[in-house]
DNA sequence: CAAGATTGATCTGTCAATCTTC
DNA sequence: GAAGATTGACAGATCAATCTTG
């Protein structure tokens, strides 16, 4: 990645130092496997991806079961097309259908369908367990609130950067 | 996601407390941006995934610039036909190329070119930058221990249990 | 038969149009 | 023209064979 003994150049750019570089790489680590063991579990135990479920547990939050496509796409950090190829799978399976939206001819509405909803409450409970086993079990309170302070700190860095849009 | 307030069944399982919540989604959205930010500086900087500039960095870390594709994708993070398919690609950039691995016929060697190489001093330097400016310029001393501890920790619990292979 | 690796089919996501309504 | 959404083409990843050597 880029440690102090590595081939490249130490003075081509402002280098991480070695302890540094280990929290970053335990952080990667735990990014990686975390992520992919909560797509596992969620996979084996209900047949869903880990956006599929964010979609069904985001409309089921709704009093009406109901999300403007575009809202959707945001409160998932999914793209719109990606969302719409999304949702055109999900409908195909019973779980969500579209209508068009009272009011603005223009925005479709997702709504969670009976079989939808049933299916989220046959998966969020093996979810729940599966983060909690993973995460919380061994994390003392202390931790825990670092772990949120740093995590919404660097949620806000990146995103007043425009790392992810623009030029540097 | 899972609230106390949410429509499903608070009793159905071990259900996450507010506070567990909280630093859950904050966990979930930092690991989801901070890796959509690092591959956009990447992909936008050096014109490389993610994956693809850890191909180059593992690979550099050899003395000999040489690594067998099984141990390639351990280290990562790969499934070994991923692997493969990738391999060709930056073959076909020029950035690596594969040999017979002397000793065993059926194992395969990735060797990292000269312009593999360059490719990596050049990319890396802003890599460690965005590293540094999004995650450690804002965090202290202590905050990196913990970080570092509960990254572990977690690691090792995902490890541990089998979530990402088998069932429950 | 197991280990190492590759390949092709298929699935999912991204990107660049496209279409409709405001 | 901009906002909301969809579509089709393409790139990348997964999965199930397949092939070769140990």
């Amino acid at each position: 990645v880029g440690s102090a003994q590595d081939p490249v150049e130490p003075d081509a750019g402002p280098w991480l130092d070695p302890d540094e570089l280990s929290c970053w790489m335990a952080m990667g680590r735990m990014m990686l496997k975390l992520r992919s063991a909560m797509e596992c579990q969620l996979e084996r135990e209900s047949q869903l991806s880990y956006i599929e479920y964010h979609v069904l547990a985001m409309l089921s939050e709704r009093e009406d079961h109901t999300l403007r496509m575009s809202d959707l796409a945001i409160v998932t950090n999914a793209s719109l097309s990606r969302l719409s190829h999304l949702i055109k799978r999900l409908e195909a399976r019973g779980y969500v259908r579209r209508e068009p939206r009272p009011g603005d001819r223009r925005s479709t509405n997702a709504v969670l369908t009976d079989a939808g909803y049933d299916k989220l409450v046959t998966a969020a409970p093996g979810h729940a367990r599966a983060v909690r086993s993973l995460v919380f079990d061994k994390l003392g309170t202390q931790e825990r609130r670092v772990v949120r302070s740093v995590s919404e700190r660097i949620t806000a860095r990146v995103e007043a950067s425009d790392w992810d849009k623009q030029v540097t």
